[in-house]
Parts: structure tokens; C-alpha cells; sequence
DNA sequence: GCTTGCCTTGACCTGGGCGTCAAGGCTTAC
DNA sequence: GTAAGCCTTGACGCCCAGGTCAAGGCAAGC
């Protein structure tokens, strides 16, 4: 299959295939014309990188997944360089969810005394 | 105060003050070299925005902090404008907290069969 | 008189993941 | 033969909050 209709069965762009190309996270083997060609296993690597990419991974986070399957693995997080993104991911997540989770709690503070100055957030009226 | 040491006393670089004056956020007056000239008035404007920016507001977000202070208010956060900023701003963070610690589950899902292919996270091997 | 240290403006660079032309080539349908 | 529709490469744009030169000016200290 070429291009567009990888793009348009993985739900993105052609402009994005040809990044992920330049990255060599998906390179493409080319017909005569000099045209990209394409086969399902592609579309496997694809959406794999698609997946990981709306879990807010970083494209070169997606590699070790990539090449998980691409060395054959029916999955691309079996491999011990996937785990360890996941875990890392993890880490990470925590850590951005404990930081917002103080902010939200700093500006729900704010605005409640920002609401009404009198209270003192105990209650009890100063 | 000249530019260097306002910077120096709010933890900031002189760049980042003159990108705060082109975005209009922290106008300077000018002494007779042309050089920019602040009070402790900008320093409290500029630690307004600082500590916004540490929360992750986005500098048109800290806007309406700075003029609320500009127009005499003790506190940049009493006014109409910055209290609706505020509420919008614990509206994305609940979003935002609760797209991640979605995406955090996933993750760790994921992991956990992938750590473990024969457990079902029921605790019943198959 | 010369260096040091502060200041000025202007302009390009960074990162991540693409979007959006521009100019051109090949194939197929009419 | 020509228009439509696919493809190619190259290159600039975007967002945001500044970072990082570059070239120059003015004042103080030695």
C-alpha cells in the first residue's frame, strides 16, 4: 500500500509518515516510481506509535515499541526497553500528577480567599 | 532600579523582562540614557506574574493579576477578571489531572501484562 | 586612555510534531 | 490531450517563553 492509504487507515497524515520517516522511526521501502510502499505490518508499527503518542509519549519514547515488534514480538511492550519506558512514563506521571494536584490546590485556596476575604478557610470568620 | 538588578531581585533575567514589556505586560519608564527604569511597584507587578507562571498560567492569563494590582488593589487576584482565570484555571487542571491519571492506569495495566503475560489482573492465571 | 560593567536594539535559535505551500512527475480516466 | 489524483522533495510556518549572540553606547574606576 502506498502513502495515503496507510495514512488514511491509521487515521493521520501522510505529512506524518514522512516525518516519522525522516526520524527513522518508519522507514519505507519504494516502489518504481520511486513512491512509498507499505504493508500491514506497517500499520501495526503505525498504530503502535499512534497509541503511545495519545498517551503523551515522546516519538522517540514509541522506538523501543517499535522495534519490540518489529523483532518479531506479537507485542511491542515485552521488551525490557518498553518496560522501562513504561515505568519511567510512570514515574513521570506521578510526579506531573502530584505537581498539579498541589497547584490546583494552592489556586483553590486563592480563590477562595479571594471569594471572600473574611474567611479564614478554618471557618470561623477572623 | 535599572533592569539588571529588578531581574536579579525577582529571579528572572533581563530578557525575560524585556519580553514581558514588548508583550506589554511590564511597560518600563526610561531614564536619560534611554535605559528602563522600575519601582517596587513593578517588582510586585513582576513577582504577581512569576508565581502565576510557576502554576502554569500562560502570560496572557496573568494579565488581568497585574492590572488588578496596576489599579490599586492590594492583591491581583480580588478582581472579576483574574477570580474567573482562576476558576477556568482549576477547570483545566481537573481535566488535565484526570486525562493522566487515566492515561497512568492504562499505562499500568499494561505493564502488569506485560510484566506478567499469564496474569489476568484478576489474580486467576488462565 | 582603557577596561569593566551596565545598558540598548535587532535578529535569529530552541523544541516537538507536524501543517502548509511550492514546483514538479507519473498514471489513469475521459 | 488533458485534467484529476496520487506521489515526490524542499522549505518555511507555528506555538511559547524566552536564550543567545551581535554591535554598539555610556559611565565609573584605575
Amino acid at each position: 500500500m502506498r502513502i495515503g492509504e496507510l495514512a488514511a487507515r491509521a487515521g493521520t497524515t501522510t505529512r506524518t509518515l514522512r516525518y516519522y520517516e525522516t526520524r527513522g522511526l518508519l522507514p519505507a521501502r519504494r516502489d518504481g516510481n520511486g513512491h512509498r510502499t507499505y504493508d500491514e505490518a506497517d500499520l501495526t508499527l503505525l498504530r503502535q506509535i499512534r497509541t503511545l503518542q495519545d498517551f503523551g509519549f515522546d516519538l522517540e519514547e514509541t522506538r523501543p515499541f517499535v522495534e519490540c515488534l518489529r523483532a518479531g514480538h506479537p507485542e511491542g511492550d515485552v521488551c525490557p526497553a518498553s518496560l522501562a519506558v513504561y515505568r519511567r512514563k510512570l514515574d513521570e506521571l506521578d510526579a506531573l500528577i502530584g505537581e498539579l494536584q498541589a497547584v490546583r490546590a494552592k489556586i483553590g485556596v486563592r480563590l477562595a480567599l479571594a471569594e471572600d476575604p473574611m474567611c479564614e478557610l478554618g471557618g470561623q470568620g477572623l
